[in-house]
RNA sequence: GCGCGGGUAGCUUAGUCGGUUGGAGCACCCGGCUGAUAACCGGGAGGUCGCAGGUUCAAGUCCUGCCUCGCGCACCA
């Protein structure tokens, strides 16, 4: 063990950067991990980051917390590899290089090549590696980005392939036809949790719309919030146990405003519970129908040409459907099938034709209304109902009234691109699907295995969404991406590759069937668009291609537990021994995303769960409260304060400024306020000790004193730390790491500096050996490096200094000073014998008696400091006597409080009544069970007595009754108040019944030697503060004089304190009639003037 | 609309089983202490515990409704 150097002054960023440097030429954090290669094993699992933005603050927080539990569970002796990640595909990058390349559309960027297009992409991905790199190790996220896993990657994308392939060998993926939101502009779909990111109100127009019946002179109304959708209307749907009127127009509305209307006569059909709603007319009702009667009506077409009927006999007739209800419209849902999830159901059941009127580019198309047919959709809502209000209406059958009955802005939430800020269309089409909802059950079962953190996410938010679970629509019609391993037949065989290998001998067959095929090699590239161009064979020799679609990039994060290690491929062996992980951790955000996906990919594809803990981290927001993002701007640059406060302060302040699962709203400010508290405090609190460990030459590991040997106060702190530590660790257990270093702080700052190393500092000070200043540096040195210990898996950097110097070692290869069950013969990450483990604690003893006493101290030293307060007498000038009166036995701290107190004696005055009346309060809690719905009168009873003493008397004779209560002293409370004239002040110990009362006294009379006394305290004091400002070495000596004016005598004994306590080779302290040089110091204190000189 | 989590001093927050005087920190004011600190200690000022009801002898705490913020889900015909 090394003996300890002198501290330095801090500097926080230049003392990271330069460990930072010694980590990497010591292999700082693979030696770490191979210090454990004995240890059980804990499988950590990165997220992949994107790399194609730039990391923020929120990252970091992200970052931290996975950092955190890794080297936590490191100190417990686990081994946690931690392999990098990225995140390499997928609409945002491709989005970026879009933009950048003004490729806004897909027929530019096939014109640009889809080949250079990916090439971009590829680039595009690492833009920002290299920042991404620099911050992480910045903070000292200890993960291996040298050898990360990149979902780009060759392997990568092949073991994503397998996983797809073993999912279409159980039957779990199908290609269907769905409608999705899909956006025009970027020509995808997208799934729900992309959907998610872009609801959006709106105001748009909703129109109620008459279709016309064939066989009779009547309409039935319909609404739709997408009058676009009308030229697809192929079918009406009525509830069939909704009640229906056949309603006449019987008068013109009046005041109506906007397009459409009725004639007086006209006869409408609508929900009954709806036509307060709906109509703006009065009407008389002919008669109430039931939906089931109004089924297999036919109505015309509203625009005849725009959908042929082919062979459908239900086109353009009432259909029903249970799930139309009351609750909006008019009760008849307007149905266009290729436009709406529930259209497309019912069309499918019904039989009603399939037919597009909206082009992928989200125009209409030709033939749909010479008005309409090439413009975008949502530019046409006013076409559509002008066409509908004309007379006749759009199909020149209607009403001489037109075929619209009111228009009305419609307030609502419709989804928009995420990215592009269009808004989405419910479009039917080509997709591929997993079929989640056939492993819901399983899926649900794992889920109740996992440990969430907090576990309302995993209940709730979670549980919510696996119990909806909605087949997972994989496939996107875009470019950059794992392609879709499927290829297809024009007559609908399907094959599925699973690997390279399979594709080369695939693609083999195809050859020696005679298609032509480019070469494919081993290392052939698995991205569009090289595997586009192999042309496979179906058994009977036809050609196949490739379905045209990449897969949800969430799918390649969802397969990062096998595909990091390329299994089946290679790393069989890692991946059986490493799955499931035992601990993820990301944004909350990530709930329907990668903590979704990974299950969803393990599920299907090995039936098992894919993580056993997940801590899901709440929203880093700015200082007012909003998401950070890169679109609001106000994302907060993680330099700004690892180049000003460092990232230990960044670090803490982020674990401690609230539970990880809340909101965090970043407060630069906190950052400087736990730099200028703790870091500050236990840089100071080091090199206190190891500035005089280096000057006495102490060594740990000599003269050891015993712990039951050393002072009171050194076995307090001891035990304090021993409790702390303790605390800190359950908390660590169940997740409430700030909770623990909360708590830490407090002991670091209150506890160890605030009066452990504030009351031992004359222990040191002293030149001479002693076994009590070895007891101290002995303290001091178990007490920082346990602290060292306990934080270094959150704030990684001054407290490896601190360790280093202390103790010639590096914190991240100690022991966790709870006990290192990772090393225990037989201990998984989840189970170790828990005696042994204990057994591997290292802790000092724990005496609660002890803290207790010391706390009660404490709180009588605040005491005596408020009652000085109130009395108006300085600290300075010393009290005669102080009295304790009762309470527990404080003899072993007398001398401490009476050096706080700054009194002459302290003693014990047992005769409480000497300085205290007693009062008697009410006890409430045992008192109301008795007395019910008397209780505050009984309460006023005891609280308002004039003779409290005589009551308590009564009460403890048993005789007192109050309004028939029989009091007991379990149902007051004592409490005490000085009596006049004294200087005295009372705190409570305990709690409840437990409770009882201490009392300080302080004697206020003065005499000539207290105020000889105490202006020794004051004139030391300036001058101290006068070498201070001189700049002086400690030891330096000083010549002194002084002058008085209106001064109590300086008795001799005073005199010589000051020269002690000042260092005076001289002192000469001068009569007061002697007028002091116009240059010495003075100042003034109670009346008296001093003036002096130091030189 | 439904679900989850919030709303406590100017700001950040603690508050256990309901118990009568709701704690801290930052910032502010006054005082003290200091040869460890950018610190610390005492005091002061600052609170409609989101609002309104209810239960109870007693509500920041339990119940109901509402308002509001964040997140998620759903609907959006």
């Amino acid at each position: 063990m090394a003996q300890p150097q002198a501290a330095g002054e801090l500097d926080a960023v230049a003392l990271e950067t330069a460990l930072l440097e010694a980590w990497k030429q010591e292999n700082a954090f693979q030696a770490s991990i191979d210090s454990r290669s004995n240890g059980a094993p804990f499988i950590f699992l990165e997220g992949p980051p994107t790399a194609n933005g730039k990391p923020g603050i929120h990252h970091v927080v992200a970052r931290a917390y996975k950092d955190l539990v890794c080297r936590w569970k490191t100190m417990e002796g686990f081994q946690v590899q931690r392999k990098g990640g990225w995140d390499t595909h997928g609409l945002p990058v491709e989005i970026e290089v879009q933009k950048r390349m003004d490729l806004m559309s897909n027929e530019a960027i096939e014109a640009f090549g889809m080949d250079n297009f990916n090439q971009a992409c590829r680039e595009s991905v690492w833009t920002y590696e290299s920042a991404w790199r620099e911050m992480t190790e910045r903070m000292a996220y200890w993960v291996d980005l040298d050898n990360p896993y990149v979902t780009l990657d060759n392997n990568y994308v092949e073991s994503c392939w397998w996983a797809l392939k073993q999912m279409f060998d159980k039957g779990l993926l199908y290609r269907g036809h769905k409608v999705l939101p899909y956006c025009p502009q970027t020509g995808t779909s997208y799934s729900s949790h992309e959907v998610a990111l872009g609801y959006k109100e709106v105001e748009e127009p909703s129109v109620y719309v008459k279709f016309k019946l064939v066989d009779e002179d009547a309409s039935i109304l319909a609404w739709t919030t997408t009058p676009w959708t009308l030229p697809g209307n192929v079918g009406l749907a009525v509830g069939p146990e909704v009640t229906y009127v056949r309603a006449r127009v019987t008068e013109q509305a009046e005041n109506w405003t906007g397009a459409g209307g009725a004639e007086v006569g006209e006869v409408v059909i609508l929900a009954k519970d709806l036509m307060k709603e709906v109509l703006r007319h009065n009407v008389e009702i002919i008669e109430e129908i039931q939906g089931k009667s109004l089924v297999g009506m036919a109505y015309e077409p509203l625009f005849p040409d725009a959908v042929p009927r082919n062979d459908s006999t239900t086109a353009w007739t009432v259909l029903e459907a249970d799930w139309v209800t009351t609750t909006d419209g008019t009760g008849v849902v307007h149905t266009a099938v290729m436009y709406g999830e529930d259209d497309y159901n019912l069309g499918m059941a019904a039989g009603l034709p399939a037919h597009h009127t909206v082009g992928m580019d989200g125009a209409f198309i030709e033939g749909t209304h010479p008005q309409l047919d090439g413009r975008y959709v949502k530019e046409c809502d006013q076409t559509v109902i002008d066409l509908l209000s004309a007379q006749g209406g759009s199909n020149g059958k209607g009403p001489s009234s037109g075929l619209l009955y009111r228009e009305k802005a419609y307030l609502h939430d419709y989804p928009h691109c995420w990215r592009t800020d269009h808004p989405l269309l419910y479009y039917a089409m080509d997709s591929w699907f997993v079929r989640m909802t056939a492993v819901k059950e399983r899926l649900l079962e794992f889920n109740d295995g996992v440990e969430w953190a907090p576990d309302w996410v995993g209940e709730g938010r979670f549980g919510e969404w696996l119990r909806n679970v909605k087949d997972w629509a994989i496939s996107r019609e875009r470019y950059w991406g794992t392609p879709l391993p499927v290829w297809r037949g024009e007559n609908g065989e399907m094959k599925c590759v699973g690997s390279i290998a399979e594709l080369q001998s695939e693609v083999a067959k195809a050859v020696a069937a005679g298609i032509e095929n480019p070469p494919c090699p081993d290392d052939v590239d698995l991205h569009r668009p090289i595997v586009d161009a192999f042309t496979l064979v179906d058994e009977h020799g036809k050609p196949m291609h490739r379905e045209p679609f990449v897969m949800d990039c969430w799918f390649d994060s969802g397969c990062a537990p096998f595909a990091q290690w390329h299994h089946p491929f290679d790393g069989g062996e890692t991946f059986e021994a490493s799955s499931p992980v035992d601990y993820i951790c990301e944004g909350v955000d990530q709930t329907r995303g990668w903590f979704y996906t990974l299950l969803a990919v393990s599920t299907t594809v090995f039936d098992k769960p894919a993580y056993k803990r997940c801590l899901s981290l709440g929203l880093i927001l700015d200082a007012e409260g909003k998401k950070m993002s890169k679109s609001k701007g106000n994302i907060v640059d993680p330099w700004d304060h690892f180049n000003r406060e460092g990232a230990d302060a960044t670090r803490w302040y982020m674990v401690t400024a609230g539970a990880p699962w809340n909101p965090l709203k970043f407060d630069s400010n906190g950052v400087r306020e736990t730099y200028a508290k703790m870091f500050l405090t236990l840089w100071n609190i080091y090199k206190f000790h190891a500035d005089y460990a280096a000057l006495d030459g102490f060594d740990p590991e000599h003269n050891p004193v015993p712990v039951e040997q050393r002072p009171t106060l050194d076995r307090w702190i001891l035990s304090r730390l021993a409790s702390t530590a303790t605390n800190y660790h359950s908390d660590f257990v169940g997740w409430n790491f700030h909770k623990a270093c909360r708590d830490l702080e407090e002991f670091v700052v209150n506890d160890l500096s605030n009066w452990y190393v504030r009351r031992s500092r004359r222990r040191l000070w002293d030149d001479a050996e002693s076994t009590d200043k070895l007891a101290c540096q002995h303290t001091l040195h178990e007490v920082l490096t346990t602290v060292c210990k306990l934080m270094a898996p959150v704030s990684p950097f001054m407290v490896d200094i601190i360790h280093r110097n202390l103790t010639g070692e590096t914190v991240h290869q100690a022991s966790w000073p709870l006990g290192v069950p990772g090393t225990l013969e037989g201990a998984t990450a989840d189970s170790w014998d828990l005696d042994a483990a204990a057994a591997t604690a290292n802790l000092p003893p724990q005496d609660l008696d002890l803290e207790a006493s010391m706390a009660l101290v404490r709180e009588l030293a605040e005491v005596g400091r408020r009652i000085r307060v109130e009395a108006g007498r300085r600290q300075r000038l010393p009290c005669a006597q102080g009295w304790i009166v009762a309470g527990p036995d404080l003899a072993d701290f007398h001398d401490i409080l009476a050096e706080e107190l700054n009194v002459e004696a302290i003693e014990v005055e047992q005769d409480l009544d000497r300085f205290q009346r007693i009062e008697l309060a009410p006890n409430f809690r045992a008192l109301a069970p008795k007395a019910r719905a008397n209780v505050n009168a009984v309460a006023n009873e005891i609280k308002a007595s004039q003779d409290p003493e005589a009551l308590l008397a009564a009460i403890e004779a048993g005789t007192c009754e109050i309004m028939g209560i029989q009091i007991e002293m379990s149902d007051v409370e004592l409490k005490r108040a000085e009596r006049e004239g004294f200087a005295a002040s009372t705190v409570q110990i305990g709690q409840g019944d437990e409770a009882s009362h201490i009392s300080l006294v302080l004697d206020m009379n003065d005499t000539p030697a207290l105020l000889s006394k105490g202006l020794a305290r004051d004139i030391t004091r300036r001058i101290q503060a006068k070498r201070k400002t001189l700049n002086m070495e400690i030891e330096a000596t000083i010549d002194l004089e002084i002058w008085m004016k209106d001064a109590p005598e300086l008795f001799d004994e005073d005199q010589q304190w000051i020269v002690n306590e000042t260092r005076c080779a001289a002192a000469a302290f001068h009569p007061t009639d002697l007028q002091a040089p116009a240059d010495a110091d003075s100042f003034e204190v109670d009346g008296i003037t001093v003036w002096f000189a130091v030189s």
